[in-house]
DNA sequence: CGCTATCTTGAGTAGCGTCAAGTCATGTGG
DNA sequence: CCACATGACTTGACGCTACTCAAGATAGCG
């Protein structure tokens, strides 16, 4: 079952990641042993292709689970490296540091994402993740799970396709950063997430974003300026809906026009 | 030992990666087989922490030894992914591809790294290699490599480390690509090629460039006129002498001031 | 030795950044 | 509940960085 399949709802009109009555998300942390089982997230969190046994194994590795406020850093960067985190509701950023104090945002993460990869095989963090908004995650102890990985080669799969996945996504945004116009970013970001909210059950076409402009701006190499003025000419094509936040896409073929490529949109 | 040390030489005036005498290469496919021992890179290449009987098991999967001409492809992006390969001699381009034609240079690769990690977990390459120069490589079978990994619990952290090397590597071009001005690229550019060099062996200051201005450009999402015209202003100023691919680095700490202070310059 | 690829340098310009002013949304304390 | 403060966003004017186009120099290669 793929985690699209079993996200997938009977898909309401607006919808933000804090607010989707229709995914039963394990909260209480008591029962967090066992949470995975029950959690609507599992499909995007747990590795594929594990026997029942070696799944709850994985789950009890799942030891607490935390919660952000909006602004509060999950990890910083130098931190001791101890945890991968899942994003159960809400949204993140990660940014990587330069010494002078300049910052670029690398991705934005939202419900079933996994965090803190680029850690693995260093002693402490070289980013740093924070909340976007409130926000849950679940924490599994990597050290735990390198130990598990030995008896469970599936694991080690699974690892290995958490950090390549990562490679090829910060693949992509290098080809943004460095051969894209400013409307083809912001157009390229905009189906993006797009198609990250309907891979996760919600309107690919209405949503309401988690980011302020000017950390759009920062990811995508651009002046929070820029990233308004693109906004708004895309509004005054006929393109967008733009209401602070929310965005709502009303043409996009349009959209996907901007970066030229010529495949459908979905 | 380390890398550097074993590679350290009497260090030559001037040094390209198809020039160092001091390095044994060992080239001949036929003896392949056990080639790794007697390799100058084995250093670079083999991993850490192996007992002597698993080092050879991980030299026995190395199975030929590749060469290219300047501008062949190793592999191209699409093509099904079997091995990976750890550069012996010259160097090697990493590219990305957009569906419009652009393309996005992502990484220059010297003797001793490793490529094709970016491709790990996925059935293609996701990007493609190709040399600058005339260049050998070795191939390893990564099923191979895998299924050895499952006895070796080192190897599965030796893979790991790959991925996150890249993870971390493609952090730092983010912050570069999406934070710098032109004349710090180049600088950071220069002095991140430098320490390689010295890595290596070979002197730090003095070296020839294998990639074109216009690669370099690509690099560093800037045109190749923008990249000369840096070049020519750090020369001007003294901190540079350029010599069309022939780079002394006269001021280091001028060279290192770019990144830093950029009040400094202009 | 001539051809081609590569590189440098100049002139003009477009795109995006900077600065600034003003609007709007949100939250807070009176 | 309102007044106010604060942060977020939009829009305009202007300037600068880096791109484009073009011409000429140089090196490398057959």
């Amino acid at each position: 079952m793929t985690a699209a399949s079993q996200l997938r709802t009977a898909t309401p009109h607006v919808v933000t990641f804090n607010q989707r009555p229709h995914l039963r998300v394990v909260d209480d942390a008591a029962s967090s042993r066992s949470a995975c089982a029950h959690c609507a997230l599992s499909a995007l969190c747990l590795p594929d292709g594990l026997a029942d046994k070696e799944r709850e194994e994985f789950a009890a590795l799942i030891f607490h689970h935390k919660r952000l406020h909006a602004g509060q850093a999950l990890f910083r960067a130098g931190e001791t490296f101890n945890n991968l985190y899942f994003v159960k509701t809400g949204s993140l950023k990660t940014v990587v540091l330069l010494d002078d104090g300049r910052e670029q945002v690398t991705g934005f993460h939202l419900a079933g994402d996994v965090l803190g990869v680029d850690a693995i095989s260093s002693p402490t963090h070289p980013s740093e993740a924070v909340a976007l908004e409130e926000t849950h995650v679940c924490a599994i102890a990597f050290a735990q799970l390198t130990r598990l990985s030995q008896r469970v080669a599936h694991l080690q799969t699974y690892v290995q396709r958490l950090l390549a996945r990562e490679v090829v996504r910060d693949q992509g945004l290098l080809l943004l950063l460095g051969r894209m116009q400013a409307d083809e970013r912001v157009a390229a970001f905009l189906i993006n997430i797009s198609k990250r909210f309907k891979a996760r059950g919600c309107s690919p076409f209405e949503f309401t974003l988690s980011m302020a402009r000017e950390e759009i701006g920062n990811y995508l190499g651009l002046t929070l300026e820029t990233v308004s003025r693109c906004f708004s000419r895309l509004k005054s094509n006929g393109v967008l809906s733009v209401e602070n936040r929310h965005i709502r896409i009303l043409d996009p073929g349009a959209l996907q026009k901007v970066i030229g490529a010529r495949e459908s949109f979905h």
